[in-house]
DNA sequence: TAGGCGTGGGG
DNA sequence: TCCCCAAGCCT
């Protein structure tokens, strides 16, 4: 026998207790569309799954497919995406509606790369989709996988900073060769990452590759490598004055003149300068009576 | 590739 | 309280 446990040995351990822990996730239900799934992901982005659930549900009732969604004003899509955060990520789905509409007939796309070539849609969610939609053999890497990795496998208490390619190659090489069995661990990976090897206080003691983790046996020593750069601060930020704005926006159902975003923000200046940025990424629109979300 | 992008939840 | 972090993507 070697010395170290085979690849296969891990992804076994993980899928069986995956069987058992795996939280039951509304688009994890067998009936739930390549389109649900679709838009589980872009939600997902950066927001953590309890926000998103409630979302989901209700966007899903209101657009069951891409063509009901592409049909609808992205002003609505604003709106009803209401406080997930990065509101980029509801005009980004609307277009990739729309792209579904204009290119796939309707049907969200199979294929990788068509899946990549949607706005909005990069390495992770392209692979996610391919996999948990449609059952595609491709390593899917999140945060969760790579962190889940890095201990595992690399005796690291955190990843460095992320790079596609080599993520996706140790994701690979972890990868069983039978596709169920590679489906299951895409998911189970994640699983094991949100809820027992967590970025700040692991479960060590309930994990099923305890045994075999290189992190644990090697005494969870503290991580000194590159960290990824950390987020700058919120308070006072441009994204914090984006977030004013856009509230603003999607509570008036009609344009507000710049007198009435007055009281967003005390630096007349600053908030200018925020207001075109929202402009130059489509989130707002300035017309003549105003500042209003985007109706086509 | 480094930095910008919302809004919280939890330690 | 404050700070880290969250199923990333785009430029």
């Amino acid at each position: 026998m070697p010395a170290d446990p085979p690849a296969t040995d891990l992804a076994e351990a993980v899928n069986d207790w995956f069987a058992d822990a795996a939280r039951p996730l509304p688009w994890r239900a067998v009936d739930v569309s390549p389109w649900g799934v679709l838009v589980s992901e872009f939600m997902l982005q950066q927001t953590q799954v309890a926000r998103v659930i409630p979302r989901w549900h209700a966007w899903l009732e209101r657009w069951p497919t891409p063509a009901d969604l592409a049909s609808a004003p992205p002003s609505e899509a604003v709106r009803a995406w209401d406080r997930l955060g990065y509101p980029r990520r509801a005009l980004w789905l609307h277009r990739a509606a729309t792209a579904i509409v204009e290119r796939h007939g309707g049907e969200v796309p199979r294929d990788l790369d068509d899946l990549l070539a949607l706005p909005g849609v990069g390495p992770y969610t392209a692979r996610a989709v391919a996999a948990f939609a449609f059952g595609a053999r491709h390593p899917v890497v999140d945060t969760n996988t790579r962190r889940v990795i890095a201990r595992a496998v690399l005796g690291q208490e955190h990843p460095g900073p992320p790079s596609t390619t080599r993520d996706l190659a140790a994701m690979g090489a972890l990868l069983p060769a039978a596709d169920a069995a590679a489906r299951t661990f895409n998911a189970a990976a994640m699983e094991l990452g949100a809820t027992v090897c967590t970025a700040r206080a692991p479960a060590c003691e309930s994990c099923p590759i305890a045994a075999g983790c290189a992190w644990l046996i090697a005494g969870r020593p503290e991580y000194d490598g590159p960290r990824s750069a950390k987020q700058a601060r919120f308070e006072g930020s441009d994204r914090q004055i984006r977030g004013l704005v856009m509230r603003e926006l999607r509570a008036a159902h009609r344009p507000l003149t710049r007198a009435e975003l007055d009281a967003t923000w005390p630096d007349a200046s600053r908030l200018d300068r925020v207001i075109a940025t929202l402009v130059h990424d489509g989130l707002a629109v300035a017309g003549p009576d105003g500042f209003a979300l985007p109706e086509s």
